[in-house]
DNA sequence: AGCAAAGATTTGATCGATCAAATCAGCGGA
DNA sequence: TCCGCTGATTTGATCGATCAAATCTTTGCT
């Protein structure tokens, strides 16, 4: 017992055997009250911690789910990444589980690091972010069995067919509740700045706007502008727009960049107190007093572990055969009002 | 043989003993050349991974190191320890390490989780960020044993005297760069933003420009503010500064959440071109055009690894012993230079 | 009291790998 | 030809836990 003390020293030291030690930890219910007790009792005496790797060689599973770090993307919209995978740290650790992260150049690249963790059986499951169209992960898991968790739909209707676990945000009622809800406080001409067309996301998002904007199809095609993401080009859409000979008296757009971007330039335009909404409500919004679109990100992450594990427990599910339904769950964010104008500019000397 | 191969089943494919199948992937020197190509020719058409946990149960080292991560702050600076995990994630994996995440309150709380993660055996060193004044997690993990090297140096006597491992970088170095290279091109008065005093990171900045800024006691107390993180907290500074009798004719910050306020003030005050350098290079200063001091967060994970693994390898160094030379290293940030102004803010129309 | 069923505890085997020591093969020198 | 030596390979034991089945205890009922 030169190290850490083991099961059978335990059981020495309650006079008792290994399994009924082992009992104690696992099965609790099935050991008698005061037998339960003395192990108990010896237990946190010597300072005994199970051996992990110890237990995942007998039960084989891994208590572990992984998860994969993207290359830093220079945009802002890398934030909610990184606010998911804290949540699910914290999430994850409630319920005995650790989390491992790991990176990969492109989604090749990162099935064939997901191959190597499983084989090894590190890890029990996977969460994929951030799905494209025709996401060929997918595929290649539900192929290889390899249990996981989607946090974004399947945008194509190949990738729907594969019946697989997914957690989404719905973009287009966050959107479409922010839209209704300027409408309500008097906006008649709510603008849309948004990606270019052909990734899922945006243009659900865009779909939001469309629905409730309350315009005809040339007013919508005037008061709508594509961009890539970006403060720059959020400048610039909205300078078009309120350059416009009826301008729109809200902007509403596709990411915080963008939405940044259309405050500088409502600001520039002798506008402060143009409503502009984003999305993410990233801690840049929060600073500069912009409304945006929030995420529920630990609405997400705990869908995405009871997909996975059920609604306690650490127990994997396989991945849903093609005859059952498959799970998914599709959440609704929320708008945070901010007062535009909240930063005090006006109060600098000099303005 | 249902699931997945395993050692035995290699060596009987191969026609040798486990062992020798073991010892092609640990010591191939010690193997004949034919009989390890006639093993690694079974592994890869068997498909065999090792296991890692029996691995890690035989050897007692899981190859895992852990990091904390930090409960969301809303600052920008977050995103430096979510690059600095990225880093570390892809170098990790280039020694054929793990890395696992995992998130608590405080530091009391990390070290119980510490503790946990550690007497599983689950993991083989901790990377500790963002350390403190009177930070008591250097002493409780080198009293423990507990492997460790911290981003951040100790900030205080008493830290100090722990012998440990550490990385950090270099604020001051990088601020008075930057003062240098701004009064090399003609400013003359340069001013401070920074936090307020007692934070180590926060004053060794400052001591930086002090350092550099060529200004008396009179002007450098005229010249700087102290105040929270923020932009608004930064507009608001620099509106000070700039109604001056003598204003500043450039600005450098402790971060870019002030400097991105500051850059605000100046365009408000109708000075769009006043240079104003901000710290940590996060996506905003890209996304606006403000310059900004970067750590090199790559060459710190570098050698983070290398004062825990040795120049290569994944064996843990255990922590230096008190009569050692502890191990730590002190890195350079570089002066990312950006011309203010780039931000298309002039070619609004309107303006 | 007697006996079966349920409950509590123990024993032996096993998960998949590596370590330590033993065995075997090949080769040069006496 | 036989011995010793080095290098290559194999065998038995072990890491620390849980599983499955066996054994021992208690309970409940007639």
């Amino acid at each position: 017992m030169s190290g850490m003390p083991t099961v059978d020293d335990v059981a020495r030291a309650a006079g008792v055997s290994r399994q009924t030690v082992s009992n104690v930890l696992n099965s609790p219910e099935i050991v008698r009250e005061t037998t339960r007790e003395r192990v108990l009792d010896a237990i946190d005496r010597l300072g005994y911690r199970p051996h992990a790797s110890a237990r995942r060689l007998r039960t084989r599973k891994s208590s572990t789910i992984a998860v994969r770090i993207d290359p830093w993307r220079d945009g802002i919209s890398g934030i909610v990444l990184d606010r998911f995978l804290h949540q699910l740290t914290e999430q994850a650790d409630r319920r005995g589980l650790r989390v491992m992260v790991f990176s990969a150049d492109d989604h090749a690249d990162e099935l064939a690091r997901i191959r190597r963790l499983r084989e090894g059986s590190d890890i029990d499951a996977f969460v994929l972010t951030a799905t494209t169209h025709d996401d060929e992960r997918i595929r290649a898991l539900t192929d290889q069995g390899v249990p996981f968790v989607a946090f974004g739909r399947p945008w194509d209707p190949e990738t729907r067919a594969v019946p697989h676990r997914w957690v989404d945000v719905d973009g287009r009622v966050g959107v479409a509740a922010a839209v209704q809800h300027l409408r309500a406080h008097g906006a008649r001409r709510v603008a849309w700045i948004g990606w270019p067309h052909g990734s899922g996301t945006g243009d659900e998002r865009r779909a939001g706007w469309e629905a409730e904007s309350g315009l005809g199809d040339r007013e919508r095609a005037s008061l709508s502008r594509h961009t890539e993401d970006g403060v720059t080009e959020g400048t610039r859409c909205a300078g078009e727009l309120l350059a416009l000979a009826e301008p729109p008296d809200a902007i509403v757009c596709a990411s915080d960049s963008l939405a940044l971007g259309a405050m500088i330039a409502a600001r520039s335009a002798g506008l402060p107190a143009l409503p502009v909404v984003g999305f993410d409500d990233t801690p840049i919004a929060a600073a500069v007093g912009l409304s945006s679109i929030e995420q529920p990100l630990d609405d997400v992450v705990a869908a995405a572990l009871e997909l996975l594990f059920g609604p306690t427990g650490d127990d994997v599910r396989p991945n849903p055969s093609s005859d059952e339904e498959p799970a998914h769950r599709l959440l609704a964010p929320r708008l945070v009002e901010r007062r535009p104008g909240h930063l005090a500019l006006d109060a600098i000397p000099g303005t």
